[in-house]
DNA sequence: CGCCCGGTTGACTATGGTCAATACGTGTGG
DNA sequence: CCACACGTATTGACCATAGTCAACCGGGCG
């Protein structure tokens, strides 16, 4: 069954081999990763690593979801960032992790110990080239980010996280391309909170006023069926029809 | 005299030589960046490209601090980047900014157009593997905004933005290593608010209090002087002493 | 001189946080 | 099979923080 621990496989079957950070790369440079990778599994709700913690490998997700969230003294927290398959972990060059790293479902990971690969990233220009555009999208998302935690209301939040989950399900192919949308949230109330600097009773709230109004509609806590994107869009504060969808 | 518009420059003489995305580069390639380079100047206030304008050139600042800003269309905005010099501006490979650019002071800007830039960065690892080193330090800065942006009051954040820029300042060398420090804050209110997701009336009525209880000591409406940088730490709602200080 | 811009301060309000009770669903053990 | 407990989610009552609207200050420039 597709959702169990993987513990082995070729790199040619992988199913982020065109997303992560060996999407450009050729035949023999594919194969000096494949011999120093391997999987790792982490069962939803393990901590990957804790932020102080030194972290001996990189790892690219290849299934299940993580967060990278940073926490005050007095406990509260922040995500940074939600990693779903094909996302880079780990920065090459920093023995430390600044982040806690949390599965927020079962995950596997490909990793790689630290020091190979920043020899092979080293000798291969596909690797650092692909991880640059990664590290540019991800500062991308991490701006429009900022927008949403600074100068959205909070319902505005929830409708902007519904769509960024939705886009990201889309982009992996993992629904239907029109029609009444289906969302799989992979997030507690708790980490959807996290992530749009909310209380969990807010986002609770807010969710359902979505669903009073027949914006959303809930088929169990984790499923949402979305009738019209386009009603939801309007509700995230952005420009929905002018402006540049870049 | 130092602070007056740049025109020409060579890049043995540049002020940012040693901290851009050319840092690392050698003799010859910095020839051949040298060869394409040409600067820009603008004032204080001036837009150096809006969201959704097509930018023919990458840049790196010299002189001066410019701002990167999202906007809702109502207005509501929220800055997303604070360039100092050095800072690099553009995205390899985009054609169309996603922000507003806007100069905060007078700068200079050392701009290559993008296509010949492209073509040298593809044939210089240095040059690429800095603005890789540039970008993930640019997420690490834009992943403590986020923290900041979520979950901290009023007060914490204008106190972490204040130790942000001193940190920034410092790192430049422009301040005396210790004693009652200087703060020089590039922004004005309205600026620091949309830095913050707050308003402008918060952001004064905070600094108000923190001078009103000493912490800090204003200098006319842009100079601040800290006498207790640990103070104003203690008042950022970071862990001041534990954890590591990456 | 008077205007304009940036900044400060005050009074009032709204949004979202806090604390607490309750509901729901699933797995465990009697 | 049902009872219970635990984790997750919902809802309500109340409150605190920061936003809104408005008046006012002060310096620089035309």
């Amino acid at each position: 069954m597709a959702n169990q621990a993987i513990v082995e496989a070729e790199c040619k079957d992988c199913p982020i081999r065109h997303n992560a950070v060996c999407a450009r790369c050729e035949r023999e440079e594919l194969d000096k990763l494949e011999e120093i990778k391997y999987y790792r599994n982490y069962e939803a709700g393990q901590t990957v690593c804790w932020a102080g913690d030194e972290m001996g490998f990189v790892a690219s997700v290849i299934r299940g979801a993580a967060t990278l969230s940073q926490t005050l003294e007095d406990g509260r927290t922040q995500m940074v960032g939600l990693l779903l398959p094909s996302d880079f972990i780990g920065r090459p060059g920093r023995v430390v992790s600044p982040y806690d790293i949390i599965a927020v479902s079962d995950i596997t990971l490909c990793c790689f110990r630290r020091k190979p690969f920043e020899q092979i990233m080293h000798e291969t220009p596909h690797i650092s080239e692909r991880l640059l555009d990664m590290t540019l999208d991800e500062l991308d998302a991490a701006r429009e980010w900022m927008l949403i935690l600074g100068r959205k209301t909070a319902r505005e939040k929830i409708a902007s996280l519904l769509t960024i989950i939705a886009r990201r399900e889309a982009a992996m192919g993992l629904t239907a391309a029109s029609g009444p949308l289906m969302v799989e949230l992979p997030l507690t109330r708790e980490a959807m909170a996290d992530y749009l600097g909310l209380t969990l009773e807010t986002v609770s709230r807010q969710i359902s006023a979505l669903k009073r109004e027949g914006t959303i509609i809930l088929e169990g806590k984790r499923r949402v069926r979305v009738p019209d994107m386009h009603r939801l869009m309007m509700e995230t504060g952005d420009d929905v029809d002018g402006g540049v969808i870049a």
